[in-house]
DNA sequence: GTCTATAACCGGATAGAC
DNA sequence: GTCTATCCGGTTATAGAC
């Protein structure tokens, strides 16, 4: 089952590689399922025997840019060490890994709004990838001296913020992301603020409503559903 | 020119008209241009010509959602006094607004993600909308006794927020809504005391800094473009 | 039962005649 | 301003081939 790939795998994998260079080239919307067949070399039926829509073709790119992601993490993980520059630099490298897909981000986020969407990072294959990136929040975390019942909410919510910052820099017409990446270094400056200041022992009784809501939304997300 | 009302401006109140109430009763997707044009009695040419796409005709929809929630926080902001109050009856009364349209919300944030899209809250017409909106928590401030430069900053946080808690919505499958509207009623009472915190002088470094991230934001905002 | 192909369908959008 | 005819591309139906 490892060694032979069932005759169609190989099939699969081209039309995979045809789509991801045209998206590339010529962008999502531009490129045509029939242009990705033709490049494949199959027939546009055949294509759509392994990919029932475009869309479902569009996550595999994702799961490209999230590998690279990761990739770029790496070695801001293992030298940084205070959670400032830890968060500081798994933004800006997600910053300079998404820079040349500015469109395909926008679609990201148009499947986040839907459910129904194949492309809802609640839902099935992207909701792995999104639980793969409060992964990379956890780390950013690990190492850092904060109370524990803080940590274990932050993941979900530092995603949030990364997907924020992703909107604003999806409609910031700045040269080279200019400004986003300010962005980026005054609210990593706030939010490690303010995570700080969740543990001064007088905010106790806000602090515990805070987590206690976001433990309630943890359990009956639609992550879980 | 008030008068005659040119010719045209007939035929296209009867396709407004047609177009909100098929959009209501079989969604949005479901409703064809084709459609559309019929109940309007006229050719699917002639309503392009008024109309360059569907989703232009969906801005007419929005706009009647935005005039009920007007309208249905009107008693809340004469009635009720104090900052909890008022806002969490402005965010109840969206709810209640928008109950029926689930769809089209999601829709809305597909068009926040995506700065060409007609539908984005930033350019055009829909960013009047979305002006509108923030006035509506410009007023929930009246009446409240907050520092001003706080206050100044707050219209277009509490529109995001609120925009927060539809993507949350549009995931809720709870009946009737009753996950979002618990979320509504913690997260204004966490929103109120932080503002609240947020004047204490003892935390006037991180507002200064907050306040100043804010008004970058807000000169460079997509808004402006 | 897995794979591939051809021929439609459907609906948003456009061209161009009147 | 209004229409008819058409394009275009995502998607589906279906018939065979391995």
């Amino acid at each position: 089952m490892a060694e032979p790939e069932r005759k169609g795998e190989r099939t699969k994998e081209r039309i995979v590689a045809a789509a991801l260079a045209l998206f590339r080239r010529d962008g999502y919307e531009a490129t045509t399922m029939r242009a990705v067949a033709e490049e494949a070399g199959v027939s546009l039926g055949n294509a759509y025997y392994y990919f029932a829509s475009k869309e479902l073709l569009l996550r595999a790119f994702y799961h490209e840019v999230h590998e690279a992601h990761v990739a770029a993490c790496a070695p801001v993980l293992a030298r940084k060490k205070g959670l400032r520059d830890r968060l500081l630099g798994v933004m800006l490298a997600r910053l300079q890994v998404i820079a040349p897909y500015r469109r395909f981000s926008a679609l990201m986020f148009q499947g986040a709004a839907d459910p129904k969407s194949p492309l809802s990072p609640f839902h099935g294959d992207m909701a792995q990838l999104r639980r793969e990136g409060e992964e990379l929040f956890a780390r950013v975390l690990e190492g850092t001296k904060l109370p524990k019942d803080i940590a274990a909410e932050l993941p979900p919510l530092l995603w949030t913020y990364g997907m924020g910052i992703v909107l604003y820099w999806i409609h910031d017409d700045s040269a080279d992301g200019e400004r986003t990446r300010r962005l980026i270094e005054h609210s990593v400056d706030l939010v490690v603020r303010c995570v700080k200041l969740a543990a001064n022992p007088l905010l106790r009784p806000l602090r515990q409503r805070t987590l206690q809501m976001l433990r309630d939304l943890r359990a009956f997300a639609p992550a879980e559903a």
